[in-house]
DNA sequence: TATAAAGTGGCACTCAGTGCCATGTCAACA
DNA sequence: TGTTGACATGGCACTGAGTGCCACTTTATA
């Protein structure tokens, strides 16, 4: 039934205001459900836990991130694959109007902040298998999907960190800087001033 | 006062004696305090939650990642004290003895596992710091020292992950073939067979 | 030994989360 | 139109987490 969502749309805006409002902590399961109009024992049926609401973006955007590795063309090289996945989940979620909203709370909110980042990890995984479907990495080479699925999670979070700091719009040119930081520190070609080369092996 | 230590000790080991026991949601702070023998008022002075005994590890784990990354000789370049603090800290956790118990618990039960990613988030601040404050990246440039801490976790966890399934005792080795994976992701020379080449940018 | 400081344990309270059950709603069907 | 069944809902009661408060005990120091 299409009630259903907008129940849950209605849970999830109550609670969203209210930790806007009046902090994470301070806003009670009640206090969310009166707000939505419904009751505390509904709030359990749509959400989990009052974590599990809050780290709901989090979730979307991990099967967002999967599709855009899936989608990738075929003949894009690895590190483009890669590239187009960070920038495709940063525009996404960049667009999405409570996004900043949500940065907010989980900035102010030590708890919020645990929420979601519980999240991240099984968002890792998704990716993880995303990324070894997308590249044929078979075999004993899961790790490098879980490799890549890491590193594309910590570009992103670094990204968002400095896009939500600046209080700029352009998601974009963030992504490149923070590519080009990396190639910088991995040792490519591109580079932001300082000498930092490779040559890692033991 | 000495004696402090003591009793926080004994919490913590009954804790990870029933959590491994009776499992992680089925233990409740008072099977805790009273296989501790003291009271349930008194686990809450000594930790400030269940969680936050969980992840207990991770937290003096992120103390002993930094001292890594200070300590490790000024003449290192980027890279190797990368690798060395990699190695570094994946030795040391490899030899706490309850390590391996901890990792079934967090394996087992996603509460627990939860309760430990939450803190490495705080784990990776401390290690943005250490490495910026070790390789001088001052300015705008905790942005780099921000992907080294994620970069360096993301590794960590992988090179945890594979050592612990593997069920095998050597973890400088497990380190090497992470290393080696990543050289291969990236663009290094090493690989482990695949070719999946660089050549990064747009 | 007296006394201050610090640690401890019990009690009561709020809130999260869950199981159970009675009620309400809506649609299909006789 | 009235009955039935599926399903969503809300209330109630219960357990467990976490906290504030206070009385008691232990320990260090004079």
């Amino acid at each position: 039934m299409r009630k259903q969502q907008l129940v849950r749309d209605a849970i999830w805006d109550a609670a969203i205001e209210l930790f806007a409002e009046k902090g994470f902590d301070e806003t009670t399961v009640d206090d969310i459900a009166e707000a939505a109009g419904t009751s505390r024992r509904s709030f359990f049926r749509y959400f989990q836990s009052k974590s599990d609401l809050m780290a709901q973006d989090i979730v979307s955007y991990g099967t967002s991130l999967a599709d855009a590795i899936r989608s990738c063309p075929p003949a894009c090289s690895l590190p483009v694959v890669f590239r187009r996945t960070v920038l495709q989940a940063a525009q996404l979620s960049a667009a999405h109007p409570r996004t900043r909203q949500i940065m907010e709370i989980a900035a102010k909110y030590p708890a919020a902040r645990e929420a979601q980042i519980a999240r991240v990890a099984e968002v890792q995984e998704q990716l993880a298998e995303a990324f070894a479907e997308r590249c044929r990495l078979g075999g004993g080479n899961e790790m490098m999907a879980r490799v890549m699925a890491g590193l594309t999670l910590s570009l992103l979070s670094v990204t968002f960190r400095s896009w939500f700091a600046d209080g700029q719009n352009d998601i974009a040119s963030t992504v490149d800087q923070v590519f080009a930081t990396v190639k910088d520190l991995v040792g490519g070609r591109a580079g932001s001033g300082r000498r930092s080369v490779p040559r890692g092996g033991r």
